[in-house]
DNA sequence: CGCTACTGTTCGTCAAGGCGAACAATTGGA
DNA sequence: TCCAATTGTTCGCCTTGACGAACAGTAGCG
């Protein structure tokens, strides 16, 4: 309906709004965009179901994902200690993987906390096509990343992979803990 | 271009394809999306530039985020040592927050590791509508949430909230680190 | 063998999106 | 002050997406 238009209109209108001191007039964007400017306009007044590559374009444009300009949002707090929560992929005594934040609904990724100690490497088998993964390591050492050229990561130390190849986590000292990010396509 | 139609198609045809099995047919769908079964044909097949209400139908039909029939991917391997990396928001002695991986391109949230030393608590504004955040605590403890309810974290201890109310972070013991992720719309 | 109910396809029609040009309304130098 | 270069708006025209009906291709059952 014309209400998820005006939405997204409106959403794209207030984020060029906030770049709108940089320079970034509705002209100027439907310029970069490869639209007309007319396009734009009707858009952002509310009216109108743009097409895909439209809104493809505008999002390039922006420099921003497509959700940005779609997805509803939802709200909730939620608290789980350590050492509560569902434990998932927990098949082995000296690597445990705590679901923090599931996927679905209306988000791209999961959330997990890592408590590990020094072991065999855990090689994860390639997820979805197009996955990345977002390792924090927290107190400890791991040795993190594609299989073929892991890194050894300190505490605060960050690393991102994708997640489509197959990859490992291997903790290098007693107590190691990290954060994961799995962000799907 | 047709290129991304295609891409679209193509994903929205593959997932369809899975649950065809607990009988998901062409016709099915589009009845369920309430669109006519010759606009999903063409779609599938590869062709067409559907408008953004079509898709928005489509995704709810299949149950999946419209981001899912749209995003690509983006493959890269980046580390950030401890110390290293852009500091944003550190106005202040005993709070900085180190950006890991921003928004753009092609991801919904930004990720932060913060570290903290006791003090005066650090008060967020709210960010845009829909905005939500994750946060788990590494070594330390420290009161994270909604300024009118914030709760006391420990090491491992997760909690997620809304970020488009204003939102409070207090170390409670000196080099307190954390992981937050902010989730945009 | 039909008959039925389904699969997904292609056709013609209509409405709507996207385009460019012409349009007012502001700003900024010279 | 006047001219130039912006801003974002509204107009007709053309293309194209979305629709429904008619279509061919397959099971499944009496």
């Amino acid at each position: 309906m014309d209400t998820s238009a005006a939405l997204i209109t409106l959403i794209a209108a207030s984020i060029r709004r906030e770049r709108e001191r940089t320079g970034l007039s509705l002209t100027e964007l439907a310029k970069r965009a490869g639209i007309a400017k007319s396009t734009l306009s009707q858009l952002e007044s509310g009216a109108g179901n743009p097409s895909v590559e439209t809104l493809w374009a505008l999002a390039v444009a922006l420099g921003v994902p497509i959700s940005r300009l779609i997805d509803p949002p939802r709200p909730h707090v939620r608290v789980i200690r350590a050492g509560e929560g569902p434990v998932t992929h927990s098949e082995r005594a000296d690597y445990a993987a705590t679901l923090l934040a599931s996927c679905p609904p209306g988000a791209r990724r999961d959330l997990f906390r890592i408590d590990a100690e020094p072991g065999e490497a855990r090689v994860s088998d390639p997820h979805n096509p197009g996955t990345m993964e977002h390792v924090i390591i927290g107190p400890g050492r791991a040795l993190v990343g594609p299989i073929e050229g892991p890194v050894e990561l300190g505490p605060g130390d960050y690393i991102t992979y994708p997640g489509d190849v197959p990859h490992v986590f291997r903790a290098l000292e007693p107590r190691t803990t990290a954060v994961i990010v799995m962000e799907h396509v």
